[in-house]
DNA sequence: GCCAACTTGG
């Protein structure tokens, strides 16, 4: 539409004032557009035009165009707001993952006298839904009862989300029955909610009961198969869906991958495309992360020419993939360079480039890129870290380490967890310094799992450690997680002071476990997934 | 003009 170009700078150079209802339509025309800047500029040159469905259109735009804070200072200006600029608002704060901010905006609505409709109330309940403020569902439910919006089907539907979410299958149930008309929706939602409460079976039932059955309730089931590792139901029902959409395929691919099966995941995504069903950037980022779990640059680049043909727009999420992807199958350089042209980055992003600098031993790169993102405000958080701190191992930046790993407490308030630990004593022990790696377990508040120990077993190895390399084989023995590579690892170590006779004894148990020879890999990697 | 059922990255 190229003559609202020319027509607006005609109107407003013209004519002072547009009427309400011009100005409505040509603020909605920009919106369409996804012009939000012009929008915003008619918006302020018409201030006595404006009317509260005006304001109303502009916020919600900002909510859609995540510019929440841009929402927020308007609505804070808005005289007169009604309920609706209330839900959007509520809405926006949701969007955000700000229960508490919801909950605040909730009480002050309240304040200022204004009644609860429908759509306030489903915001409510699903913005509470993963949070610690879902204590409050039955509250809201009190809510909804007393206003007599429990026969509502949107309401009903966000409510019994509400209680699967809580683990309450009879409140689930009972507002399933007060539903008064109940369409296809309020039935894959109590499908969706036995599924969120681990009952397969029960959800089974339930989508055998259904009187119409649509692409989103096969998904549904699908999917909480799915989320209850069932992967093998999974595809049969995927197997018997008549009808299939993007999302059907999405589901089934990402589902694989979430469970390790990227090969799985690849060839359905074949027979994705030869059923002519073209990926979106769900299905994409997820069809990358297979290529990444399986170290296929082939077919990763192949994946990454699909995504510049389709035409997807730019996408923080499917870029960041591709980063990782490359960087995962050892492009270090097309990662970077996918990551230096991305025009909104995101902590994951960075998480992505500074974890495959690591990956790669470019301790120095990895450490550049971290300052670089402290620079420009985003805050790191316990990813970065293991990052960061697995980077100092690799390029032997003892100091550096410690001084992330005290920062990263005192500056950033995140507590160490087990897996920085971990990258601690994996940073000492390649150093040679296995005093410190020693004291640091020993001094440490959380109990050293697998991958300290393996950790500490494998610096022993390198540096031919006996005493200390027993101390951690135990260690790993206690937590009755036995792996081959601790007994190649205490072989090589006792082979090389000599001790015969322990050889002989390691390789008996070894054959008694079936324990075979591996080739050398970091178990901080392959547990963590560093990066 | 505002709400709801299935899908994405470290």
């Amino acid at each position: 539409m190229g003559t609202l170009d020319k027509v607006v700078p005609f109107i407003s150079r013209h004519i002072y004032t547009l009427s309400t209802a011009n100005l409505n339509r040509l603020i909605n025309g920009y919106i369409r557009k996804g012009n939000l800047r012009d929008a915003r500029k008619l918006f302020d040159q018409n201030p006595t035009s404006r009317n509260t469905v005006i304001w109303n259109t502009i916020i919600s735009a900002y909510i859609q165009n995540d510019e929440p804070h841009n929402a927020q200072n308007l609505f804070d200006e808005m005289p007169d707001r009604d309920i609706v600029s209330w839900n959007t608002a509520l809405s926006g704060l949701k969007k955000i993952k700000n229960p508490e901010g919801v909950y605040l905006c909730f009480l002050k609505m309240r304040r200022v006298g204004l009644k609860p409709n429908e759509f306030t109330l489903s915001i409510m309940i699903s913005a509470i839904l993963d949070t610690v403020f879902n204590v409050l569902t039955p509250q809201i439910h009190a809510v909804v009862v007393s206003l007599g919006f429990n026969s509502s089907v949107f309401v009903g539907s966000a409510l019994m989300r509400g209680y699967a979410h809580v683990g309450d299958r009879v409140a689930l149930g009972r507002v399933f029955d007060e539903i008064s008309i109940k369409n296809v929706a309020s039935w894959n939602a109590l499908v969706l909610g036995y599924m969120d409460l681990g009952d397969t079976d029960e959800a089974q039932r339930v989508f055998g009961l259904m009187p119409e059955r649509n692409v989103v309730s096969w998904t549904t089931l699908v999917n909480g198969y799915i989320g209850n590792k069932k992967t093998s139901a999974a595809r049969s029902v995927f197997d018997r869906m008549t009808e299939r959409n993007v999302v059907s395929w999405t589901v089934m691919i990402s589902g694989y991958v979430q469970n390790g099966k990227f090969v799985d995941a690849l060839r359905l995504f074949l027979l994705m495309l030869r059923s002519g069903t073209q990926g979106n950037h769900f299905t994409l980022s997820s069809v990358l992360e297979a290529c990444a779990g399986c170290s296929s640059l082939l077919l990763g680049k192949q994946v990454h020419l699909n995504v510049l043909k389709s035409g997807i727009p730019d996408d923080v999420i499917l870029s960041t993939s591709l980063v990782d992807m490359y960087a995962k199958c050892g492009d270090i350089e097309a990662a970077f360079c996918i990551f230096q042209s991305m025009p909104k980055k995101n902590l994951v992003s960075w998480n992505s480039i500074i974890g495959g600098y690591a990956r790669h031993g470019l301790g120095t790169r990895a450490l550049e890129e971290f300052e670089r993102m402290k620079r420009l405000g985003i805050r790191p958080d316990h990813v970065t870290f293991v990052n960061v701190l697995s980077a100092c191992a690799h390029g032997g930046l003892v100091e550096q380490g410690e001084r992330e790993f005290y920062s990263m407490e005192t500056e950033f308030g995140i507590q160490a967890a087990v897996e920085h630990y971990a990258c601690m004593v994996d940073l000492f022990g390649r150093a040679g310094q296995l005093e410190k790696a020693e004291e640091l377990i020993k001094g440490m508040p959380l109990e050293p799992d697998v991958v300290v120990w393996g950790a500490l077993l494998g610096a022993c190895g390198l540096h031919s450690n006996l005493e200390l390399g027993t101390f951690a084989a135990d260690g790993i023995r206690r937590l009755e997680q036995d792996h081959p590579v601790m007994y190649s690892t205490l072989l090589k170590i006792h082979g090389e002071k000599g001790v015969w006779t322990s050889v002989l004894e390691l390789k008996k148990k070894m054959k008694e476990q079936g324990a075979r020879k591996q080739t050398a890999g970091s178990w901080i990697e392959s547990s963590y997934g560093v990066g």
